[in-house]
RNA sequence: GGCCUGAUAGCUCAGUCGGUAGAGCAAAGGACUGAAAAUCCUUGUGUCGGUGGUUCGAUUCCACCUCAGGCCA
């Protein structure tokens, strides 16, 4: 795990070359096909050299969750151990992480009828007006969740409607924690953010040389995808939309790219400044993959047939 | 060379009829259960260009200087 631009792939790949494992990517971004160099996917003769998974398997039209990702990825675990292999999850989906080895409540799948409903709901009474009515229905949830948060509040608000309980009732039954694998957490943090904000923006402006503005524009131009979905929300995507419909100059569009993708490596970072059990490596150690062999060594003996 | 306009937070700017200042963006910190590269919350950021003058008190008024932009020679 680690912030984006932080050399999480490259050490994968560098692993993947020494030990026995298949790496399954931890991504809500590289699911989906087409979204190649803004996602800083790795490059087809890698992808074909080294076996990845949980990369390419959605449309962008279609939405993916951390739900299927846990589904997904403990189906992709067991046939890496069948094949005696060893999974090396990698990414920096935080969510996905956390969901998967704590598992998630009972709950029902988005319904997007029912989401455009509440939308509909929301656009004419405001979302305050919608928290004052989860407020009624559940009113645990209604504290927790703030009345700007529209996204949790639908959700909430979703969720009672399809099942008709109310959404703490459900999270507070027992969630399922995968008891079946052992997890070692990995994270690389970098020590210094300057130079991390520096190699995003460097990383930005390599993109823009190859290609990602013709790759964004072939997804523009099928018509079918807009910026409410998932895929053209992520990093870059959004931006070049804006681009392409004249709202943002080329300058405002980079600047704003590069902005948004600092902002994501510190919300990844403030997730894993509390996980639990957390092997803490400084991606900016020269000698990273070095210490990253030895550290799995010594793990690989201690779990040795986990 | 003369005249005009400007100089306030990291950036763009507002403001103080004289009582040492505030928005947006950025930043920092935080939350996170089927959209998570999403969504949301909290919090500051200051020699108010420099030096003098008037004043109980000047970022605010005055003079000069510096810098930037414009107009005229």
């Amino acid at each position: 795990m680690g912030p984006t631009a932080c050399g999480k792939s490259d050490a994968a790949i560098a692993l993947a070359k020494k030990f026995p494992l298949e790496i399954i990517s931890v991504d809500s971004t590289m699911v989906y096909r087409g979204l190649n160099i803004g996602s800083a996917k790795p490059s087809a003769a890698i992808l074909s050299t080294i076996p990845h998974h949980l990369i390419d398997i959605r449309d962008p039209k279609q939405p993916y969750s951390a739900a299927d990702f846990c589904q997904d990825a403990t189906e992709t675990i067991d046939k890496i151990r069948r094949q005696g292999q060893m999974p090396l999850l990698v990414g920096g989906t935080m969510l996905y992480f956390k969901a998967l080895q704590q598992g998630l409540s009972a709950l029902p799948p988005a319904n997007p009828q029912v989401r455009q409903a509440i939308v509909e709901e929301a656009e004419k009474a405001g979302w305050p007006a919608l928290h004052d009515k989860l407020t009624v229905i559940d009113p645990k949830s209604a504290q927790r969740i703030h009345q700007n948060d529209c996204k949790r509040l639908q959700r909430a608000l979703e969720v009672y409607e399809i099942t008709g309980e109310t959404l703490s009732s459900l999270q507070h039954q027992q969630k399922k924690p995968s008891e079946d694998y052992i997890f070692v957490n990995i994270a690389l943090i970098p020590d210094n953010r300057a130079v991390l904000r520096q190699k995003i923006a460097q990383r930005f402006d390599h993109m823009l040389d190859n290609g990602f503005i013709d790759e964004a524009r072939a997804l523009y131009q099928r018509g079918d995808l807009n910026t409410d979905l998932p895929a053209i929300r992520s990093v870059g995507y959004r931006q070049l939309w804006y681009y392409f419909k004249g709202t943002l100059t080329f300058d405002e569009m980079r600047e704003q790219a590069i902005i948004a993708s600092c902002q994501l490596a510190k919300r990844q970072l403030t997730w894993l400044r509390s996980w639990e059990n957390l092997h803490i490596f400084n991606s900016q150690d020269e000698n990273l993959v070095e210490k990253l062999c030895h550290f799995l060594h010594t793990q690989t003996k201690n779990y040795g047939g986990a």
